[in-house]
DNA sequence: CCAATACTAGATTGATCGCTCTAGCGAGTA
DNA sequence: TACTCGCTAGAGCGATCAATCTAGTATTGG
């Protein structure tokens, strides 16, 4: 029994790892079916019997788990950051290389999808909204704690959010890492003029 | 031969101006050369007849077609404006009314094409490179005019590409337009500092 | 008026899409 | 041993994809 759930969740786990990847580097429409469950090593039949709504469900799932993953990523990174202003630079700076060390495949796990899908898909709309409010939320306790009112830090993380996500599109389309670097230089300029 | 050139021009512009409609709300994989033909009324023949190189060259020309579009509209709406602070706001401000009004589909006409294709196809890569590239030219020259230095402007507009792309990524997933609002009163703060 | 060219028209191709279906495997229980 | 049931296995469904191909109609220059 042991040995049969572990199976399970094995298989299970590897169709929405693959799926996380795959959305992450291609999107949802360019992700077919058949790729994720081959990229999982998974039996076709299984897909379906794991989830039912199909790739949709699979998709949504997918991109909640990168969404947690991504978030202790963000908490990993802003750690060993003596104040938030560095921590902000830091973060800008890792992205850009993590960037230019895939080629330029690696960017926002859910960005693509989030942009194809949101007026298509309710379902898979909805995982993308609150993968991107609970990144907001842990990144808003980050500022509080700096002494950045509640209100204020919501605002402010959810503009650094949105200049990383504009820039890595721009980074992207340029190949070039510019833009990650630009904004975040002027991510940490709002920051400093607030904790000032 | 008027006639002819004109009913030419006008399938083949057609075409054009129906892909770029399609691309901007739907992104590239969910559109279909079906689709295209049919939304343009135009012949299924004509469409490879004018374009060749398939889905891909029409694809490029609608995204540069697009970006010339939307440059002569950020110039209209910044024209008003009394100053560049406020030019910021009145902008941010302007795309988030504007994609409420469209139920959050009108956002960049690029950004979702953008990311799901710079990893696949080099030339649509290029051409959505490019376009970006004219809108930070276009609008660094804006901010040369205020006073601010060629390369200082240059990352000032990058960064307010980059905040304002992100600001419709989560818009859309989040159907909110605060994030516009939030990312343009950053950014018109940056400007503010910039200029004092 | 005729030949050449530009454009239209859509049937058709092979590939691939997401998904369903039936059959059977293998481990756990009675 | 028999039975059940979670899971595997993949053939095959209809639909749709981008693209090609052959005919055909206008329009043009000679």
């Amino acid at each position: 029994m042991a040995a049969s759930t572990q199976s399970k969740r094995n298989t299970r786990q590897r169709l929405v790892d693959a799926s996380a990847e795959l959305l992450a580097r291609q999107g949802y429409n360019a992700t077919g079916v058949k790729q994720i469950v081959t990229a999982a090593q998974a039996p076709f039949g299984s897909m379906y019997h794991f989830f039912p709504g199909g790739k949709e469900q699979l998709g949504a799932e997918a991109i909640r788990t990168s969404g947690a993953v991504y978030e202790q990523l963000i908490e990993a990174v802003f750690e060993p950051a003596p104040d938030p202003v560095t921590g902000v630079r830091l973060f800008f700076a890792g992205a850009a290389a993590h960037l230019e060390e895939t080629d330029y495949a690696d960017a926002c796990p859910i960005a693509t999808v989030a942009l194809e899908i949101s007026s298509v898909s309710e379902q898979m709309r909805q995982a993308c909204a609150e993968v991107f409010e609970s990144w907001i939320a842990a990144g808003s306790q980050r500022l509080e704690r700096a002494g950045v009112t509640p209100e204020r830090s919501r605002e402010l993380i959810t503009a650094m959010l949105a200049a990383l996500e504009g820039a890595f599109v721009l980074a992207r389309a340029s190949r070039t890492t510019t833009p990650l670097l630009v904004a975040g230089g002027a991510m940490a300029a709002v920051v400093q003029s607030e904790l000032a």
